[in-house]
DNA sequence: TTGTACGCGTTATCAA
DNA sequence: TTGATAACGCGTACAA
């Protein structure tokens, strides 16, 4: 690999004129310039990018920090290939940094993040409490988002969604095709999210006056099988429901599959909704409508505000971004779901 | 951020003393080793990674260059989280960049992680040739592996999967079910995989003694829609058939939709094979079989190389890896499929 | 066991 | 318009 220093022998100029030749700035004669490519081209010199970021203090790179259970599905290919697209049309490479399973190894990844002084960090935390988190942005200058969290202190660096509304609008549309007795899955409880479509789905039925009944609230665990589960405890409870409302698609999924097995139509017998709407629910639509999870609006906020808090000229829009309820209304059998025990939604 | 001379003016010693605390290496009395902790500690000091890698001219960074076409699908998934799990076990990042759309731009990746230094390059190709990625190779002292391309100079360099022998298997069991006119729906025939997938089928037919017929051969673009458009064709032309191979899942499934479309029942009426057995396809087993791309063992194999190649004692395995054929014999109704332009497939 | 001094390949500040 | 030269933060012979 040759260096800055060889090109400038070759050319016969210093290297303070090579580094203005690549970079644009300061004035440099046509003539000078032209022996400056020439020399570059021969030596097939490429510019050394640490050298570069350790000089400049910048990296071009933004981390991503993600849970690796969030890997496996199609959620997460959104919300990947949205950044890394979004993010390479303003120049900037992406880094994506495995949260794991805890607290500590979140916040790991964020240090190794700004150890390789990566210009901004997006997080999607699965672990972190937000009081970490607020700290967290504290106490770095570099920027950090949020995201699907709702920071207390810096409600700037955070952009989510209105889980809790979705939620609402959900089972309003339930309420009002007549439905009274609609079982709610919840997701794990350790979650926001989980917390707030739960809430969401009590709000809309206190509004109507329809009392809540605890034996329709069964708990979930994102997964297909808990979703199954959840419909075998309320069948064999023997409490009679007319709609089912999970708090993600995979355990809609196994909701459908069990209630196809006990020789329960859906939709003709029971209306099934669920969550986040993953790209692979085309294959479930007719059975299946779902909450569309706006995670393409997110990462597309995230990154707009990011490149211009870097770039200056902080623009502020809204943090908080609305589901679409996507409703099907044709019919299919109940779909088969293999035993995964990843998550593609979202926390 | 503090620096390490900052932290060895604090502890009273001198910044090669911090830097072999750090790092382990050469002998340090435990009472400075203390000190030392204790003025990090207060000092809040991280290490600058980018002065690091400079300076060891090593980055602990494995960079893979993918198209982006490949991003929005579980294959993609499956692969990314492999090697992101299996680089993190070996204490490597894992640097993910956009080959986007033509050969150039995949050129220009694998340039950009060159400069930055990364430790080694894994390709997943879509465009590149084989003779260009063979010279590349030469060109560069770091390790750069490429997936699913056989390579013709640097064969220990790569890793791909028999795609034709699967193809091959999966006819041969057509075959060996009573099938003889067994239409083939190919991928883009640009693509390497395609070629083979389709050789393998022809072979098979031929050892078999049964005549190739081209009306039994439709090309396709590895879209849903593209499978769907074969059926119509093959039907229009009045052409009977009981069997058919799509070069991958996304076009088995449009084509089962098609069939469906037009009373013909799968697989009562039809057998559907597809190829790569995405992990969406659970929710189609029932009415289709497909070939399982082994993607999550080529990942593994490729990154044990490369970090023997790094950590020195190479140890040579198989480059090619085979793939298991599904097969599902319960029944169902045809799914329904969007209008995706996206692939989740192998090229 | 510790410190000095130089190198890694850039950028950036001053003079010239 | 150009060239020295000092950062940037760290690793590492070599010397002490």
């Amino acid at each position: 690999m040759s260096t800055m220093q060889e090109v400038a022998k070759k050319a016969g100029v210093s290297k303070a004129t090579v580094s203005r030749v690549l970079s644009g700035k300061g004035y440099v004669s046509e003539a000078t310039k032209d022996q400056v490519y020439k020399a570059i081209e021969e030596a097939g010199y490429r510019p050394n990018l640490l050298a570069r970021n350790l000089a400049t203090n910048k990296s071009q790179c933004i981390g991503l920090v993600v849970t690796n259970t969030l890997y496996n599905g199609s959620y997460f290919s959104e919300l990947l290939s949205k950044a890394a697209q979004k993010l390479e049309e303003h120049g900037r490479q992406l880094i994506l940094v495995d949260g794991k399973h805890s607290a500590a190894e979140e916040q790991a990844a964020i240090q190794f993040l700004l150890d390789l002084r990566c210009d901004a960090i997006i997080i999607y935390p699965r672990f972190l409490s937000i009081d970490v988190m607020d700290g967290i942005i504290d106490h770095y200058k570099q920027p950090i988002m949020v995201v699907n969290r709702r920071l207390r202190k810096h409600q700037s660096h955070c952009i989510c969604c209105d889980h809790k509304g979705a939620s609402f609008k959900a089972t309003q549309y339930l309420i009002a095709r007549g439905h009274r007795d609609i079982a709610f899955i919840t997701g794990s409880l350790d979650s926001p999210t989980a917390l707030e479509r739960l809430s969401g789905y009590k709000e809309a039925l206190t509004q109507q006056g329809i009392a809540l009944r605890d034996d329709l609230i069964i708990n979930g665990k994102w997964t297909p099988n808990s979703g199954a589960s959840a419909i075998e405890r309320l069948l064999n409870g023997g409490i009679t429901f007319s709609a089912v409302l999970a708090s993600n698609d995979e355990m809609a999924i196994g909701a459908i599959k069990q209630l196809n097995q006990a020789g329960i139509a859906v939709p003709q017998n029971v209306s099934v909704i669920g969550f986040d709407n993953i790209p692979t629910a085309p294959y479930l639509l007719p059975a299946l409508s779902s909450v569309k999870d706006p995670v393409s609006d997110m990462m597309n906020e995230v990154i707009d505000r990011l490149i211009s808090m870097l770039d200056g000229g902080y623009l502020s829009k809204d943090n908080i971004f609305t589901s679409d309820l996507l409703v099907r209304d044709s019919v299919a059998d109940g779909p088969f779901w293999g035993n995964s025990q990843n998550h593609a939604g979202c926390f």
